[in-house]
DNA sequence: TAATTAATGCGAATCATTTGCAATTGATTG
DNA sequence: CAATCAATTGCAAATGATTCGCATTAATTA
């Protein structure tokens, strides 16, 4: 039986209070004495617990992070920033119009350019 | 001055012939005497070119496809089966409500199960 | 407390991708 | 056509992200 161990509790508490979706390498360079193994073993074990999500934004590093309600993501192309929203789910199902498919999870990824200049 | 060689002609036809979206290593498998090295350039090349897209569909390893029409993919979690679809992509702008962000490209990726049992 | 099970650290392995560099090909110009 | 310059390729090694094996430690149960 697997469990919230102390220092899977100091991972969760990271990204709690992270905004942003946090790699790997950053939530073991913001943890102390742990190492970067056992903090993608955390990870992992965190995701099936569905305690917090992991993204793959593009990129071939995955991000986490922690599991609010659903919400979709857009990345500005000119400065990485990630800007999170929310959608009706249900309505975009509709209009996607996917048949013969139980749809489990949706994701919607929106990349351009934000107005991070002002 | 870059151009469309006969090696990136080739790789390029492969992904045309392809139905499903390739990753690199299976490129590299389907043609004949062209380098991974090269398999890589020749992917980022076409890329750029906007011939090719690239996907990042929940796992590290990218996958390529063919550049048609702009769609959209649900993933099977029980076979990894990808399949297309399109949507129309105003309409679900205007859901989003993105405000403050120039959109360039809308990606939407479903998770969930397809009948593949029948 | 002994015995069992799970979690962790450490180092090495693996997988996907990129890079340096020399050899090759291709295009261009004198 | 030969000489030159630029872009492409192969090969091997490097890098970055992630996983694995295994011995050690911590936690839980009998």
């Amino acid at each position: 039986m697997s469990k919230l161990t102390k220092k899977r509790q100091a991972i969760l508490d990271i990204l709690k209070a992270s905004h942003d979706a946090m790699s790997a390498a950053e939530v073991h360079a913001a943890v102390s004495d742990i190492d970067l193994a056992t903090v993608y073993r955390s990870l992992e074990y965190l995701t099936n617990e569905k305690l917090i999500r992991r993204l793959q934004l593009g990129t071939q590093e995955a991000r986490y992070e922690f599991q609010t309600e659903p919400h979709h993501h857009a990345i500005c192309t000119e400065c990485d920033r990630v800007i999170h929203f929310t959608a009706p789910d249900e309505k975009i199902k509709e209009l996607l119009g996917v048949k013969d498919f139980a749809v489990d999870e949706l994701e919607v990824t929106v990349r351009g350019i934000c107005n991070h200049d002002k």
